[in-house]
DNA sequence: TTTTTAATGGAACACTCGTTCATTATACAG
DNA sequence: CTGTATAATGAACGAGTGTTCCATTAAAAA
């Protein structure tokens, strides 16, 4: 046949993903990424077809990215609770060194895109977040059979109620991160509000 | 002397506030500007000097407003507490017609602006947030003071869990409003989380 | 070694960006 | 009514945008 491509698909959308997610959708341009990625506009058209595309799929790389890391949280964990736990803590206080942003891309992008101009790109990030969401709900109902919460919870509600908190907390981060509120905060999830 | 203006400028800063609110800061261009306060670019650069310090005024304004709403839920209500939670309801679920954004416009701004790229605007709304914390640390001392709150709280402890929340809140909320589960978690907030 | 085929590099396109400025319009002072 | 000061206009600027195009390059297949 012919030539093959000499770059590494996954690294480039590594690279893309870690711009997009520090500097947003729109505060990425097709320059900043020519010099992250080391690709010309021939090479990444080719490959990506465009620049909502190659958000699509870094945004894909990124929940993806985000997936395997709760589910080693839970291999990890004797209980789903604690897995869960664990997750959260891993998102918003360890394994920030050398990250982008230590908010979310996919609340980002949410926060960022509109119906009006960026329509596909908002309803795949919304798509990404409900799979989180019912990843959580399995795990929750999984902690339900196990008996480690009571099973006349609604999973479903309790994986809402984990959402708004990593969210609050993440974006919380950004501003005023004082580690030892924050480790409180995240016990408190799963305890009781401070107020109680 | 000679001619005056003749547009209204707080109708103008409003009016920007609301475009900035909805598309983000790099979403929104000079020229949607333009045609939103109906001015042509000389009167804009005369009355605001530049993109950068328009969107200045236009989140000062709009953490005023917020300001605003929260004095107007306190004086409605018997207690700070009941105030406090009247305001959130209003954020979070009434007050929301016609409004750019169920989401909090200077959250918006710190996940979107960037500390290499947009530093003075990114300052501007980690400060503007911070007075928002301010207050609610306040609202929360004068409620132990009335008995409301347990006295060996933490006051700024509560007033950080209120900001975590509400960002949390309205951010999930652009997501899955659902009105029912949101009013509970609401409620929550004072009360104890959901796995309690 | 030759042919084939796709990856690459990078100039260039049409358009939009934030911003400037010479010009025109208008209201008031004399 | 005239002169003057300032508000408003909108064409235009240089730089940057996402994207296209195609000559060149390089490696696999014949």
């Amino acid at each position: 046949m012919s030539k093959v491509a000499k770059f590494n698909r996954e690294e480039v959308i590594d690279k893309a993903t870690n711009l997009y997610w520090s500097k947003g959708y729109h505060g990425t341009s097709m320059r900043n990424l020519q010099t992250a990625i080391d690709l010309r506009p021939g090479s990444i058209y080719a490959t990506f077809g465009s620049k909502d595309n190659l958000f699509k799929e870094s945004i894909n790389y990124y929940a993806a990215q985000t997936g395997e890391l709760l589910e080693i949280c839970l291999a990890q964990s004797a209980t789903p609770l604690t897995g869960l736990k664990l997750f959260i803590r891993n998102l918003v206080i360890d394994n920030l060194d050398g990250k982008p942003s230590c908010m979310c891309m996919i609340v980002k992008s949410i926060s960022e895109l509109t119906d009006t101009d960026n329509k596909e790109l908002l309803d795949e990030a919304k798509r990404l977040l409900a799979n989180v969401e019912n990843k959580f709900s399995e795990i929750i109902t999984e902690a339900m059979a196990q008996g480690e919460i009571d099973s006349d919870k609604d999973a479903s509600e309790l994986a809402s109620y984990i959402q708004v908190q990593i969210i609050g907390l993440r974006t919380y981060a950004r501003v005023n991160n004082n580690e030892e509120t924050i480790n409180k905060f995240i016990d408190e999830i799963f305890i009781g509000s401070p107020f109680y």
